[in-house]
DNA sequence: TACGCAAGTAAACGATTGTTGACATGGGTA
DNA sequence: TACCCATGTCAACAATCGTTTACTTGCGTA
C-alpha cells in the first residue's frame, strides 16, 4: 500500500505524499517518526504546547505513546523536531521565491482561504507557539523575521535601500493579519469568519494586502 | 498603608487604584477576589490557560490556592471572570455608543500602538490564546464574537440588515489583524515590528482599518 | 471580653501527564 | 526454519494539577 515511498528530500511532491499518511502501518521507524511529527505539528499548532498531550499525539499517529520518548527523547524533543521541520520548509534556499507582489498576495490569500483544511497555514501558527524554551523561542523569532523579509523583498524591500524600510513593516503587518485570520478560523473558530467562503474572504483581504504591499497603487 | 481604600464602584480611577494592588493584605473578600482576577489575567494572557496553574495565580495574588475555588468555583470560573472583565474594559465606551467609525478606528489604533507597554493589549492576548479546555474555549469564542459584533455595529452592521453582513466579517478581519499585531509585538517580538514607533504603525494601520470598516469611502 | 461567622490555610485526594523499564512481536538473514 | 535485533506495547512510576475537606484565624458586635 505504498508505504515504501522513497523520500528523496528534493521534490516537494514526494515529501508531501509520505507526509499525508496519518496512520502508519507495518514496522518502519522512519514512517513512524514522520507520522508522529505530522500529528504533533497539527496538535501543537492548533492547541499549543502545554495543552497538547503526548497521548493525543500518539493516538493521532496510531502508535504507542512510549515511542515519542524512543524516537525524540521527550515531548520537548518532539516539539523541537516539529519546529525544525517548519523552519526547513520556510528556509529561503528551499522555497520557491515569489517573482512578484501579485504572486505573494495570491499565496497569502490561498493560505487564509485554505486555513481550516490545509497544513501550510498551521505551520506558521506553530511559529507563534512557545514551549517555554528560550532557544526555541529565538529560532522562532528569527524564522518569522526572515520569512517576512522574503515577503517584503518580493514587494520591493531591500535592506540596503533606506526608502524601502517601511515595506518591511508593512509586510510584517500582512503576516500578522494572516496569522490572526488563520488562528481565528482554525483554533478559535469564530463565526462567521471560520465558515466564510473563499469569495467572501478574498475581496476584502485582497484590498487590505494591496494597501499594505502593492506600492504600484 | 492605604489598604482601606473605599471603593465606590463608580469612578474608574478608584477602581484602578484598588486593582493595582497585587498583594492584598487584611481580610477583605472583595480585595482578594480582585487580586486573584488581576493575577489570573496576567498569567492567562501571557502563558495561556493550560500552562497557567492555580498555584501560580494564588502565589501572584498572595493567597492560598483554595480561595480560587472558594470565590470562583473553579479555574474555569476564574477564567470566565477574567474574560468578563476584559469585555467590560473593552466595552464601556462601546456601551456608551461609539459616535462614529472614526472613534472605533482610533481605539483600535491605540491598542496596537501601546502593545509592548500597557496592560490592556495583554488582555487582547487573552482573547487569542487557545486554552486547551473546551468550556474555556467556548467562553473565549463567544466573547470574541460579541466583541466583533459590537465593533461591526459601530461601523453600520446590523443582524437584521442582510446587506450589512459583510461588515461583520470585515470587523472580524480587523480584529484578527489587531490580535496578530499584538501577538507579534509582544509575545513573539518580531523586529522591526516590535519596536516600531506609533507614527510608523499608525499610517498603514489606519489605511487598512478604513478599507475594512469605513463604508463611507 | 467572649462568641460567632467570614475569610484564610494546610494537607490530602483523585486524575492526569510525561517518562521509564520490562516484555512482546515481526521481519530479515543465515 | 530458527535466531537476533529493531520496532512496538503495556504497565507502572513520580510529579503535577485542580479540587476538597477539616481546621485556623481575625474581626466585628453584643
Amino acid at each position: 500500500m505504498g508505504n515504501e515511498v522513497q523520500e528523496s528530500k528534493t521534490p516537494d511532491g514526494a515529501a508531501s505524499v509520505a507526509d499525508d499518511e496519518l496512520i502508519r502501518s507495518g514496522r518502519d521507524a522512519d514512517v513512524t517518526r514522520r507520522a508522529l511529527v505530522r500529528a504533533a505539528r497539527r496538535r501543537f499548532a492548533t492547541e499549543g504546547y502545554r495543552a497538547t498531550t503526548v497521548r493525543h499525539i500518539a493516538a493521532d499517529a496510531g502508535v504507542n505513546v512510549a515511542l515519542i520518548n524512543r524516537y525524540f527523547g521527550s515531548k520537548e524533543g518532539l516539539f523541537e523536531a516539529c519546529m525544525n521541520r517548519t523552519v526547513d520548509e520556510l528556509d529561503p534556499q528551499t522555497r520557491v521565491r515569489a517573482a512578484s507582489v501579485d504572486e505573494v498576495i495570491a499565496r497569502l490569500l490561498t493560505h487564509v482561504v485554505e486555513a481550516p483544511n490545509a497544513d501550510d497555514p498551521l505551520q506558521l501558527l506553530l511559529l507563534l507557539r512557545s514551549s517555554g524554551d528560550e532557544n526555541a523561542d529565538a529560532i522562532r523569532r528569527r524564522t518569522l523575521e526572515r520569512f517576512t523579509e522574503q515577503l517584503a523583498a518580493a514587494a520591493g524591500w531591500s535592506a540596503e535601500v533606506p526608502a524601502s524600510q517601511p515595506l518591511l513593516l508593512r509586510a510584517q503587518m500582512a503576516i500578522a493579519l494572516m496569522l490572526g485570520l488563520v488562528m481565528l478560523r482554525t483554533a478559535t473558530e469564530v463565526q462567521p469568519l471560520a465558515s466564510a467562503s473563499a469569495d467572501q474572504l478574498t475581496e476584502p483581504l485582497e484590498q487590505v494586502l494591496r494597501v499594505l504591499l502593492d506600492t504600484r497603487t
